[in-house]
Order: structure tokens, then sequence, then C-alpha cells
DNA sequence: GTGCAAAATCTATGCGCTTCAATCGCCGGG
DNA sequence: CCCGGCGATTGAAGCGCATAGATTTTGCAC
């Protein structure tokens, strides 16, 4: 590559001042034809880019947001990639199969962004991210999107002070930072409701491990849907994500031997859902015929799954334009107080609770 | 927001010079622990953030790797968003069903920048993106990975002067820019074997569009393995994407009523054949019982088809990952060549060929 | 041709950081 | 006690562009 040519090389070849040239750029109705055509030709002819670097230092904005995603290759392999490391068998698709939860986030983010003339700067959150990686992305944008628990909340704190940083999908909370949530708690309320109203079922079990702030709002959805009913409440735990069919089907082999299976299992995921009918199925227990089954989040895998799996739609997409407009909107003016945003989810009857035959 | 602080504030609290503070950051080894503790201690109390913009003047680089890729929005509903667009309707589902054929060569293109520690910028490209706004991405990366047919040839030879340019999946040409392609040609010669050899059939039509570079390719597998089997080529049109269906329709119903109904349909897109596949359903003709079809790319959309499409999958994720790679390499150390790369595809042998039971 | 306001262009400076060359401080050897 | 030598630190010069303010040019009325 030939030394990149500037507005110095520009402005020579044109016979006119970098100011001109500078202008000719920027407000090109404000330069004299005859001149912007002299300017537009000498930059064509020598391939001039302008450096995005020197224009952000000088007007103090970098025109991108920032979104810190996750590490693909180390939350699918558990292991953090470096150089060294090969690349795994594509011939595993499991990870690519569906859309993520957090793909379709990153496309609302890029979505906004794009809408309003910013570009999206993504990076990742390895687990040797240093500070200084971090700095790396938070010094280029001009406000950055997080995903819960992704980086340390100090980090957070400090960024915050300098750029408008967002959480996306984080409950309502008081850390000072902006955020997007969802509405956690109507949408398993509702869907309590129609489990209760339209199915006449009395023995619902919640199912999800408590402790993750969404979850806790989930249940309290579920549990004032129940009270609300007068019906007792009752919960089935869940292992962690690895775990999750090996302990979904322990649980089931337990409650069928000890006869106290549920009329329905309110899970608190779609993936904690879908594993539940797996292991009813292998228990040769028929879903919806003998347990109703739903999920929350809205992902693919559910409506591909038969019985189609009903379940709580989340706006993802919505979520990750929403997040991003905040942020637009904050570096156009910053806000004294901390926006908060939460969006509405959808009830989506398909199969897996009795509504259509399987 | 506060005024950032600088490096002058930070070496101003440590009592040093901002050489030191800089130093302290890129060569924290060179400088003695007291003096470099002071200095990361009135970094921290400052809540201070070194500005990408800045480094990246001083430095010449940016660290960063563009990608141009498109604008969803407009893509989804036709219409190129502003900022008065309204969003769409979330629960037209159709669009983030699957996760489409961009989106995985993105998820490649992030993996491989993260790495080998760059950041991603994604922008896109809209109808009305004018000079400026690509020069906005150009400028700040330092290089660049663009989709075929989404800029303008010129735009990109001028780019490609100042920083390395990337094709991904554009098939070997000679336009000097970097390439990353896929074994269009040989993936679709052993599909076609695939169908002679093991399944006996001698009535096989190419179906798609030629004038594309990639299907052209396609296509010479195709006739490749006819040829070398002695059989008699047979071609059968699509219509462009939007009138897929209907013009799939149409013609099975041209070929029912005439009785040239062929063997098999080898289609040079999954999207095609599972269009074709719609319309002998609609016929009421078997697939694979009366006839064979098979696309090529291996969407995920023809993994969840009954019958489950016989195909050719792209490794679309090692395509993005391949293309970054080329990138950073030259980032470098700038070759004199265009560096070209083809990926080998994998044959998917499913029910739609009539390898399993449907 | 002259005068003047408006438009066009230029001069000069600063944005925050990196880096090279130069300086400073400190140690041990002579 | 002085000097050389070496590592730690600093001074200063940019990197490429934007922009306020100064200056020149232009257009126009008289």
């Amino acid at each position: 590559m030939a030394k990149r040519p500037t507005v110095y090389d520009v402005a020579a070849r044109a016979g006119v001042s970098i100011a001109t040239v500078s202008f000719t750029f920027s407000q090109p109705h404000k330069v004299r034809p005859s001149t912007r055509e002299a300017v537009e030709d000498a930059a064509r002819a020598l391939g001039y880019l302008p450096s995005a670097s020197a224009r952000g230092l000088a007007r103090g904005k970098t025109g991108a947001i920032g979104l810190f995603s996750f590490d693909y290759y180390a939350r699918n392999s558990g292991v953090t990639a470096d150089a060294d490391t090969p690349f795994g068998d594509e011939a595993n698709e499991d990870f690519r199969m569906f859309p993520l939860y957090h793909d379709e986030v990153q496309r609302g983010v890029e979505m906004e962004c794009w809408r309003r003339g910013y570009v999206l700067m993504v990076g990742d959150t390895k687990s040797t991210s240093s500070e200084a990686d971090i700095a790396g992305i938070a010094g280029r944008v001009d406000g950055l999107a997080v995903f819960p628990n992704t980086l340390p909340d100090d980090i957070l704190l400090r960024i915050s002070k300098r750029i408008p940083v967002v959480e996306l999908s984080i409950p309502i909370n008081n850390n000072g930072l902006h955020g997007v949530s969802v509405d956690n708690e109507g949408g398993l309320a509702s869907l309590t409701e129609h489990l209760i109203g339209v199915h006449g079922l009395t023995d619902i079990a919640f199912v999800g491990p408590l402790g993750f702030p969404d979850k806790e709002h989930r249940f309290s959805g579920y549990s004032r849907a129940m009270k609300a009913a007068g019906l007792a409440l009752r919960t089935v735990d869940t292992a962690p994500p690895g775990q999750l069919a090996a302990f979904a089907r322990d649980t089931v082999a337990g409650m069928v031997s000890e006869g106290t299976l549920p009329q329905a299992l309110a899970c608190s995921t779609d993936e904690e859902a879908l594993a539940y009918m797996d292991a009813l199925a292998a228990a040769g227990i028929s879903v919806p015929g003998q347990i109703a089954v739903t999920g929350f989040d809205g992902l693919v895998a559910g409506l591909v799954n038969r019985p189609a799996l009903t379940t709580v739609r989340q706006p993802l997409v919505e979520l990750g334009r929403t997040g991003a407009s905040i942020l637009i909107d904050q570096v156009a003016v910053p806000g004294k107080e901390p926006v908060k945003r939460q969006l509405p989810v959808k009830l989506m009857i398909r199969e897996s609770c009795g509504c259509r035959a399987a």
C-alpha cells in the first residue's frame, strides 16, 4: 500500500487549501461548483479516503456505536481461542442451527445504528479480556451496548462516566446505566392464566433456577397468576445449561416413579422447555396429551419442534433497536437520568399447551 | 458527560509526563513499577479511557476490520429506512426464521477478527449509500471485507489501493482484489454424480438462471458430470427470488401437462430447491418418490424441511473466517499479488434425493 | 470605475496520542 | 570524587482533519 494520500495532497493537487478540501466534503454547497469539482477530481485521482481517526479526533465524536458480544468460538468449544487454536469442525451443526438469542438482538442494534447513520463496532468479551481490550472498544465509540453479566460492573460504571452505556435485556434496576428490558412478569403471568383459564389446569409447576433476575421476574408472574386463581405454587429445579438434558431426564423419572407429575410445566426458558419435552418423550409421556409444557423466549427452535412450543416471545430485534436508539439519543442530548425502557412481550399459543392437535 | 480526561490529565495527576503515561499503557514493563502504579491509579481515579481516534491517528492503524453487510430493514421491507420510517411488525417471523447466508459469514468474520485481536465494524450498504458513507467506513479500518455486488467496482478498486479488500464468496477472477470462494463446480459435480451413480438417474435437469458467476460454475459442475456419464444436459429456468414460488408452480404445471417432468431437479440454490419442492407437493408429486430434488448452500431451512434437502453445504462460517484472515495477514505484511483462496464444500446426502425414507 | 456586503477561501490552531531523540538520575569502577 | 554507562523519563514533533476567525474574491448597485 502506497502512503495514503491526505487532505494536504488533495489540496496541493487541486490548488486550494486544506480547509477548502475539508469543506468540500462536509459542506459541499458552501463551496463554488468549480472548486468543488477540482477537489473531487483530485481526490478521485489520488484515491483519497478521509481518515476517520483524524476526523474523530478533530470532531470529538466517532460516529460509531459499540456492542460487546460474545466470543462464539469460546462459547461453543469451551476453549478461548488464540492464534494457535485450530478451528472446530463445521460439521457440528448444532451451534449454527438456529439464530441464537444474541444474534437477533445484535441484528436489531445493527439496524438501528444504520438507520441513524452510525456504524457498529462489535467486540467480544473473552474471559481473558483485559481492561485494555475493553478500552480498545470503549475508546472508539460514542455509545456502548452490553449484554448483562459480560463486563464487570465497576468497569461499566467507569465507562458510563464518559459515554452512554445501555444494558440490553437487563431487568429494571438502579445501577445508573441505561437499560432495556422486557415484561418478564406480565408474560409469564398471562401464559399461566392461559393454562388455568383455557385449559383448566390447576397443578402447574414453574421450572427454573431462581437467582437470575430475569427468572425471578418470570416466577413472580407465574406466582401472581396462580395466587389470583387460588392455586398452590410448585417449582421444579433445572440444572446449568450444560447438564440440562440429563437433569431433566432424572427429574422426570423421579416425578414419574413418585407419581407426582404435574399437569403442566411452565418453564422459564425455551431451552428448558425443549429439554423437558425430550425427557418426557423419552419417558413415554405425551405432550400435550398427558402434560402441557410451555417456554419463554420465542426461539425458532421451539417453533420447529413438534409439538410446537407454546411460549412467550421476546421482541429481541426490537430490544436491540431500542438499546441502540437510546444510545444515539443520548449522544445527541445527554440526559441526567438513566433511561429505562420495558418492552411488551407476546404470547405465542401453539401446540404444547394443548391448544391444537399435536 | 463531563469532559473526557486525556493523557494530560492523567499525567498531571500522576506527576509524570504524557509520554510516560503512554508508555505505561503500551510497554508496561518498560516503566518502573512505582511510576506504573501511580499512573494506573491516576487513570482509574479519573476514569480515563484512551481515545482510539487519537491513537489510530498517531499510529496510522486502527485495529479494526470493516465488513459491508446489508441493510436488513430495507432488504426485508423493500423500503430503505430513514429516521421517519416506523418499524415493521415483528410478528412477521419469516425474515428471522433461519440464519441467512450472510449471517453465518458475518459470524465467521467476527470470530476471526476477535481471535486476532481486531474489532469488527459493520456497516450497511443501502441503495442510497453515497461515496461519503462508504468512505466513512473504509477510512476507519485497516482492511475491508465485502459481499460481491454490494459496492461498485470502481469504488472497490480505489479503496483497495489504500487498504486490503477481500471479496467474500466471489468466484475466482482477476479483478485485483483478494477473494475467497467455494468449490461451486466440484460441489455440483459430485452431487450430480451421486444422482447418477447411486440412484441411477439419467434425466436430470439443472435449475437456475445463468448469468450469476456462482451459478455458472455450478452449472459447469453439473455439465461435467452429465457429460462424463454420457447423459444429455437439460436446464430449467427460475425467476427472481420474489416470484420464485409462482414461477416454480407454473413451471411444474407446465412440465406435468406436457409430460416432460425430469427424474431429478438439480437446483442451483437451496431456496430454489425448496420452492420447487413446494410446487411439486402442490401438484401432488412426491419427492423423492417420483422426482428427486437437490439444492446448494446448506441452509438450515433445507435441513428442517421434510423431506430433508440433499444439498451441497458451503462452509459459510469458514468463508468469513478465511476472508478476515487474509485481510489481517495483509495488514501485517502487504503482498504484491491478490490472494485468492477456494474452500471445499461438502455433500450433504439427506432425503430429497431418495437416500433415506422420506 | 468605485464601494460594499456577502460569499468563498485561507491561516492557524488544536484534537489526544505515539514515538524518537534527548535528557536525567543513579550506579559502580577507577 | 569524577566519569562512563545504562535504564527511566521527558520534550517535542507530528499523525490528518475540522473549524473559528481573518482575508480575499465576487457580485452588484451606484
